[in-house]
RNA sequence: GCCCCAGUAGCUCAACUGGACAGAGCAGCGGCCUUCUAAGCCGCGGGUUGCAGGUUCGAGUCCUGCCUGGGGCGCCA
């Protein structure tokens, strides 16, 4: 295990490859808490299946066009024109004046007439307009990116709504021609009647609707150019796992059971990991549209400012640089680790005193137990002695030590057979715990040789458990704290 | 009306997929720093796993029916 160092917990390469979508924010409007648990799910399901040996395709699917974003030019253009939003926080202030379009217009129902011209003029290829589209878009994603570094959550490939909107729109002539989808334009809109086409009796996959009668796009229409778009790039796609709130269930099913009515072979290679809803205390769901939020920038700030007050009381001789380091990696793990360490079709409700607890069962009780280990090391000067058979009779802690970290491979498997993270938050705080009780009934340092020497090895094994442990959850291992 | 999810200690959640006396953390009370970091450890109290049946040697877990709460059901995303 300390010869497999970072690896062990890792498995072979099985030459297949995944892709998992996930995150999927909506251009000029703000991230809040809502968008933090299917961000960090999406994630960490991707460490855990590369540690499974999957090839894993980290996939992000912006929604860049429609009317969130007509409001927002229009706003924009009539009330902001040639503002620039501070290099700080852009997100934020992309997301205010969403929030206020909205309230202008509610206030104001005579001007919508002006947004569906802004639409008109947008959907012409008006030159000027899609400059400044892709102008402010480039700035929500810049906002975006910021936060995903502050997360540590990286994308190899995105997709834009935009860009398959033209193929989604075709794809549902070819339905039509096909005899899959009715086109009931203008009365009505064009629609695939899934329980009819299959003979149905009871209601199941209901009618999909993929086209406006106005012969706009929706969603639907978008998202089934986009599935075949996934497998033309990449066609040897093991699974395409969609990370996806629990609401839009039916609506996934739809898209899947059209994919494979239409015969695609890898329809069935399609995944929905649905997840429930962050909501605020009361059952209140979070709606970027009237502001009544918790912006995640705000919380992951604010996360930061308690831990670093905790790191003062705490441990106040480290040096301030050191100090700011810990308290982004406790307040960060914090967030992180109540985020996973829940079934995914459990609901959240986020409160601020709980979300910013760092007591108990969470990220710094594992933070800490890897600290304690490395201290123990650095002691004991750095150096892990050489292999040793063990001459006296383990205590229980230690077995109970050992055994933990022996399970963490399968945990992995585990982990990633279900795509439940959960699975290792749980195995993380077994292994601390396992860990602590060892501490505190094995003295290391101190002990006669030859039980120094395996205590030591033993020790340096715990840490790099804990550390891979952490990695996989994506949650910083500090070497102080 | 149809479908999905949840219901476990005062609160928030687990439970290795059907196995041993259902476990943690918060909250409450009482202890432990001249020994490797007390963000830790030990102890005490607290449960008819929503209800009623069924399958099984064995059910929080599987089946049926209810109850409560939440969500989804043709032009939102």
């Amino acid at each position: 295990m300390l010869e497999e160092d970072a690896r062990y917990g890792h498995h072979p390469r099985r030459g297949e490859r995944v892709m998992v979508e996930f995150s999927q924010p909506n251009t000029h409007k703000a991230l809040h808490v809502g968008h933090l648990r299917g961000t960090i799910l999406g994630d960490v399901v991707c460490r855990i299946l590369d540690a499974a040996g999957y090839d894993v395709i980290r996939a992000n699917y912006l929604g860049d066009i429609g009317w969130h974003v007509m409001k927002w030019l229009w706003n924009y253009l009539k009330f902001h024109n040639g503002e620039e939003p501070p290099e700080e926080d852009k997100t934020r202030w992309m997301g205010q004046i969403y929030v206020e379009a909205t309230k202008r217009l509610e206030e104001h129902p005579e001007w919508e007439a002006e947004v569906r011209e802004l639409f008109r003029r947008w959907d012409q290829g008006d030159p000027e307009l899609r400059a400044l589209w892709e102008k402010t878009r480039q700035w929500s994603i810049e906002g975006f990116e910021q936060i995903y570094r502050l997360l540590n959550v990286p994308f190899d490939r995105v997709y834009y709504e935009s860009e398959v909107e033209e193929p989604g729109k075709r794809l549902v002539e070819t339905l039509i021609e096909r005899g899959i989808a009715v086109d009931q334009r203008p009365e009505g809109p064009v629609i695939v009647p899934l329980d009819r086409l299959l003979g149905l009796e009871k209601e199941t996959y209901r009618t999909y609707v993929v086209l406006r009668s106005d012969g706009t796009s929706l969603y639907s229409t978008k998202d089934l150019a986009l599935a075949i778009q996934k497998f033309e790039e990449y066609p040897d796609l093991a699974r395409s796992i969609y990370v996806v709130d629990v609401r839009q269930t039916l609506y996934l099913k739809q898209i899947f059971k059209t994919l494979e009515v239409m015969g695609y072979p890898w329809a069935d290679r399609l995944y929905h990991l649905a997840f429930e809803v962050v909501t605020l205390p009361g059952n209140v769901v979070l709606k970027t549209r009237e502001g009544e939020v918790v912006l995640l920038k705000e919380l992951l700030e604010e996360a930061v400012r308690r831990a670093r007050a905790l790191v003062e009381e705490k441990n106040p001789s480290l040096a301030p640089e050191v100090k700011d380091r810990v308290a982004h990696a406790v307040a960060l793990g914090s967030l992180k680790y109540t985020m996973l360490a829940r079934e995914v079709n459990r609901k959240v409700t986020f409160e601020w005193e709980r979300a910013l607890d760092f007591q108990g069962v969470a990220a710094p009780y594992i933070q800490y137990a890897h600290v304690r280990a490395n201290s123990i090391l650095r002691r004991a000067g750095g150096q892990i002695p050489d292999p040793v058979t063990p001459t006296h009779e383990l205590h229980a802690t230690e077995v109970d030590l050992i055994s933990q970290m022996a399970l963490l491979p399968d945990k992995v498997l585990q982990a990633a057979r279900e795509f439940k993270p959960l699975v290792l938050t749980n195995h993380a705080y077994e292994l601390a715990r396992a860990f602590n009780d060892f501490y505190n009934t094995c003295p290391v340092l101190q002990a006669e040789e030859p039980i120094r020497s395996f205590r030591l090895r033993l020790v340096a094994a715990a840490r790099q458990a804990l550390a891979n442990v952490l990695a996989l959850l994506n949650i910083e291992a500090p070497e102080v704290m």
